[in-house]
RNA sequence: GGCCCCAUCGUCUAGUGGCCGAGGACACCACCCUCUCAAGGUGGCGACACGGGUUCGAAUCCCGUUGGGGCUGCCA
């Protein structure tokens, strides 16, 4: 008996850039390929000129990249590959097994209204024509069984398909024909995409017959990402590009393994588990069914744990591209070496990168930037307010410069006026970061220095005092 | 309309006839820790869509109902 190895493929449309759901079906049949020891094919389904780009295509290439989703093969374009469609459906022009087809949409659905049928009629079947359309003769009877990993056998009616396109006037292949010719060719094993193309998939298995292939590839038909109406998430409407995600600062490894939870989780009670062990559990057969909705929150919950555990000379690298594109501060004020002292504190509190630059911005900015409400509620609202300030003032100007004895030192002012340490630093805090939260006080007030620390506590002096 | 798919906490899931008075994660709530916010810890809320079968026994098998979705293009 010959071992045969796996092979599958990813063969995206390039008609936008790489949405969840794409990736997840890439990642899918990765993870199959590398748990098997297969062979991953990348195929860009470029038939329809009209609607692919070059530079959409190097947008999911780099997508997929950046998720570390490599590829053995390809990738390989349909676009140049138009002989071998052509060549395909000359065979069964020749074989009767498709013929040309004049029609119009207008004549067609003229023809059918008031019918409970829909659909193309069959009316050019006989008719001999030698140019237009080129539509494949579907049987009339009998019927197709689609074996699937995750569905199990499902039977279509042969007399439920219509005779469908399989190349567009102009001469360019239709996606089912190209498709039904690249996955005989390469060799295809496992098809493993969404379920959107199940009722395409009998059509195509017509087509391997009709071209003498008698065995069929193994299917798994993922089911559909969904957005919170439970709809298959649409490029328009929902916010779907990966590309986007990595531009918010989620890591790619966080997006890979969120991804693979969307109808699928490994053994045990861990969610969040490193690739390899994905690779040594995943099975297309114990993929769910049912559709999953991105849900972006968890995904946010998911980078937070990956940047926790990002060594911290890693996080600082990863932050980088935000603190340096187009940053709130002016860009000669960025200190790296300030970042690195407060690097550990920021790196416990985001959950996405994009995030960083809020919470450190007060240590590059000439001043903070004030938020009303954190003035209101730290500052304005609290009586001793002032008297705070001053206190601050007054002690920070001659203490030992270091986070304890600041601790110590607004801890003794605040026992004097008889409150709590954590009431007292507010009028401080906002004073000084602009905010009412963010990293912890002293250590930030350590490492903003003595100089700046004193000048912020006057000028929020002022401003209260003028209200 | 026709064809097809799906159905466990709000969400993602574990569960393949007894181990389930249904487990985990996210979210939410409370408490603890605490200079704020986080992080961390503890606890709580919370689901087998419905109706019939099959079986000694059903979340798990079968049928139906209902609900949701996909496809129905000379896009893929």
């Amino acid at each position: 008996m010959t071992v045969v190895k796996v092979r599958v493929r990813f063969s995206p449309a390039p008609t936008g850039y790489l949405h969840v759901g794409g990736a997840r079906t890439a990642l899918f049949n990765w993870l199959y390929a590398r748990h098997v020891d297969g062979t991953f094919v990348l195929r860009i389904e470029d038939t329809d000129a009209a609607n692919s780009r070059d530079e959409l295509v190097d947008g999911i290439l780099r997508t997929l990249r950046w998720l570390g989703i490599d590829w053995d093969e390809g990738p390989f374009r349909q676009s140049e590959r138009v002989e071998l469609y052509a060549a395909a459906v000359a065979r069964l022009l020749a074989d009767k097994a498709a013929y040309y087809c004049a029609c119009t949409r207008e004549q067609i659905e003229a023809r059918m209204k008031g019918s409970a049928n829909q659909g193309y009629d069959g009316w050019c079947r006989d008719l001999g024509h030698t140019s237009g359309a080129v539509r494949f003769r579907s049987p009339d009877d009998g019927q197709t069984v689609v074996h699937d990993l995750i569905r199990g056998d499902v039977v279509f009616e042969h007399a439920t398909i219509e005779d469908f396109v399989i190349q567009r006037t102009d001469g360019s292949a239709v996606f089912l024909l190209a498709n039904a010719v690249d996955d005989v060719d390469m060799g295809i094993t496992h098809v493993i995409r969404g379920e959107d193309l199940l009722p395409s998939t009998p059509k195509v298995l017509l087509i391997r017959g009709a071209l003498g292939v008698p065995d069929a590839p193994v299917y798994a038909h993922l089911s559909l990402i969904v957005n919170e109406k439970r709809q298959k998430l649409s490029k328009r409407r929902d916010d779907v590009a990966v590309e986007e995600y990595r531009e918010k600062g989620y890591l790619p490894e966080a997006m890979r393994n969120y991804l693979a939870l969307l109808g699928w989780s490994p053994s045990g009670d861990e969610e969040i588990v490193p690739v390899e062990r994905m690779i040594a559990e995943f099975d297309v057969t114990d993929v769910t069914p049912s559709p999953a909705f991105f849900d972006v929150r968890k995904l946010e919950a998911v980078n937070g744990e990956y940047i926790r555990a990002l060594p911290v000379a890693t996080f600082v690298r990863d932050c980088l591209p935000w603190l340096e594109m187009d940053p709130p501060w002016p860009p000669e004020r960025f200190d790296l070496a300030v970042f690195e002292r407060v690097a550990p504190f920021v790196q416990e509190r985001v959950r996405v990168l994009s995030e960083v630059r809020a919470i450190v911005d007060f240590l590059f900015l000439e001043h903070p930037v004030i938020d009303p409400d954190s003035w209101a509620k730290g500052v304005a609202r609290v009586p001793e307010a002032g008297e705070l300030l001053d206190d601050a003032a007054g002690a920070y100007a001659t203490c030992p410069w270091d986070p304890v004895a600041l601790r110590e030192v607004t801890a003794a002012s605040a026992e004097a006026r008889g409150l709590k340490l954590a009431k007292a630093q507010a009028p401080i805090r906002v004073a000084v970061t602009g905010r009412t939260v963010g990293i912890p006080l002293f250590e930030s007030l350590h490492v903003l220095g003595r100089e700046r620390t004193l000048e912020r506590l006057h000028r929020a002096k002022e401003r209260l005092s003028a209200l």
